[in-house]
DNA sequence: TTAGCCTTGACA
DNA sequence: TGTCAAGGCTAA
């Protein structure tokens, strides 16, 4: 028997890749062939005629599937569920109004979130001060270096770095309405659902004693995996005398034991907006100065344009970070060979979602427009790039939970269940317990190094943009490939100038050897 | 100018 | 009909 299919049969789809799972039921009755990947990828933007503006606008069709699995999935309806838990559906016995509590200061000055505002969740008064920018046109200036801290005491005395700050956390000036309509809604609609569905779906999986047990794991699995992971992180943390980062596998000094990291299953969707933008500034092209291309100007140096100072060092670390937050099925172990065609073109339709949050992906179709004229070509080319990376990028998202959980008997999912992998080499034939071994012993390997979350999300994007073809197709591709690259070297020198090998030893471990420069 | 509260109106 | 994210109003 197809050893996949007993392994799926064994732990069930939902659990090994649950957004997978979501996709499926999406697409459930259309076999997912390339036409709809064509559509995924951007194809129908030739007959839309719709403006490229990266990820906060996606591609009608694509944005549409997002936001129907977050209504397919069980996340929204926890929501609704909160209205009327076992309660009859009589409006008299409802609540006149449902306050939805919002854990999370604002992101912006730390104050009490009151709702969605022009794409985020903010308080009252960044609401206020962001529509009075932008309707008035506003332009300030800062006195000092333009990184005033904005904080809820601190956020009246520098105007301009509360907006530069409220535009990095994701304010959309599209939200502000230029003809000042009252009341209603706005295209945003859809994404406000879909954030406020993985905000509860985080929630719930935060306090699996909540939810119900065909959901989530045990509690006494939670606790299990959580006691040996605290327990691996202080003998770590005590044998190498080191202070890890807030962002490393093993930094748990208040660890919630049922809660499992938040990057591991993180799905907001504004956050990856936001990094977005701290990528764009990173690395966009303007005017052909300091973009791809740029020469020795390498990446960070962006201190010629006027509406973008250069990033802080914070600001480098989130994009990284935000990248190994990618939200795309997590958990596959398994090679092409046993993978049944109509799963594989599902995989690869959760990563072409994953790709198109990438700017660098998007921007192939920009560059490329100008020697390929039909959108059927670029399509093929982006496609052709996926397929050559997607097992790999697959292969690192497992390795690295695999790290972050420390246990070299057991496999963590996606969903915070663990296998025991004598249990799993029992559900495959020889192939697929070779394969297993070998992924463990990657995984042993990048373990030895620590990897952490920047370094992973370097490696995941090295992948996507080195194949043969990619490097070979332009020069906007091969400059990708080698910003990726310094991006990395210069982190690690940054991040680990104790080990002055450390971006080597990244690249000698991924599992495929075609990325090394 | 700020920020809290109020009004409006599309949508589910 | 209730919700909630827009814009408006206004005291501080």
């Amino acid at each position: 028997m197809d050893p996949f299919r007993e392994m799926v049969k064994k732990l069930s789809l939902d659990e090994i890749m649950p957004e997978l799972a979501d996709q499926i039921s999406v697409s459930e009755n259309a076999s997912m062939q390339s036409n709809e990947l064509d559509c995924i990828l951007g194809t129908h933007e030739s007959q839309t005629n719709e403006k490229n503006t990266r990820v906060s606008q996606p591609s009608t069709s694509s944005f549409e599937l997002l936001t129907a699995s977050a209504s397919l999935s069980t996340p929204s309806n926890c929501f609704e569920q909160q209205k009327s838990p076992n309660r009859p559906s009589s409006s008299l016995q409802r609540p006149k109004k449902l306050i939805y509590e919002y854990e999370e200061p604002c992101p912006i000055c730390g104050d009490k979130i009151t709702g969605y505002h022009y794409g985020i969740l903010t308080c009252e008064s960044c609401k206020g001060f962001f529509k009075r920018t932008v309707q008035n046109k506003k332009k300030y200036q800062c006195i000092d270096l333009g990184d005033c801290v904005i904080n809820k005491i601190q956020r009246k005395r520098c105007p301009s770095c509360r907006y530069q700050k409220c535009m990095r956390m994701g304010m959309k000036l599209e939200a502000v309405r230029e003809d000042r309509l009252r009341g209603g809604r706005n295209k945003f609609g859809p994404l406000y659902k879909h954030d406020r569905a993985l905000k509860m779906q985080n929630k719930t999986i935060s306090h699996p004693s909540t939810s119900s047990q065909n959901d989530q794991p045990p509690e006494s699995e939670y606790r299990e995996v959580s006691r040996r992971v605290e327990c691996d992180n202080c003998s770590q943390a005590s044998s190498s005398g080191k202070i890890r980062r807030e962002s490393g596998p093993s930094s748990n000094a208040h660890f919630n034991p049922y809660r499992i990291p938040p990057h591991l299953f993180d799905r907001e969707y504004d956050r990856s907006l936001h990094h977005e933008r701290v990528f764009e500034r990173l690395f966009s092209e303007r005017d052909g100065r300091g973009g791809p291309g740029a020469g020795p100007r390498y990446p960070y140096d962006l201190a010629g344009y006027p509406p973008f100072p250069p990033p802080t060092e914070n600001e480098r670390v989130a994009w990284y970070n935000a990248y190994a937050d990618s939200r795309y099925l997590h958990g596959s172990v398994h090679s092409t060979l046993t993978l049944p065609q109509s799963f594989k073109n599902k995989i690869l339709y959760t990563m072409v979602v994953w790709a198109k949050e990438s700017i660098f992906f998007n921007q192939i179709q920009t560059e490329e427009q100008v020697k390929i004229i039909k959108f059927r070509q670029k399509t093929v080319f982006k496609m052709v790039l996926l397929r050559r990376a997607w097992i790999e990028i697959m292969i690192l998202d497992h390795i690295y939970r695999q790290i972050w959980f420390a246990d070299s008997h057991n496999l963590l999912l996606v969903t915070g269940r663990v296998v025991p992998l004598v249990e799993l080499y029992n559900a495959l034939d020889t192939s697929g317990t070779k394969i297993c071994e070998d992924l463990c012993d990657i995984a042993d390997r990048f373990r030895e190094l620590q990897i952490d979350r920047s370094e992973l999300m370097c490696l995941k994007f090295l992948i996507l943009f080195s194949s043969k073809e990619a490097r070979g197709n332009s020069k906007f591709m091969k400059k990708v490939h080698e910003r990726i690259n310094s991006c990395l070297l210069e982190y690690t020198q940054l991040q680990y100038p104790d080990s002055s090998d450390r971006y080597v030893q990244n690249l000698m471990r991924l599992p495929g050897k075609q990325i090394c420069p």
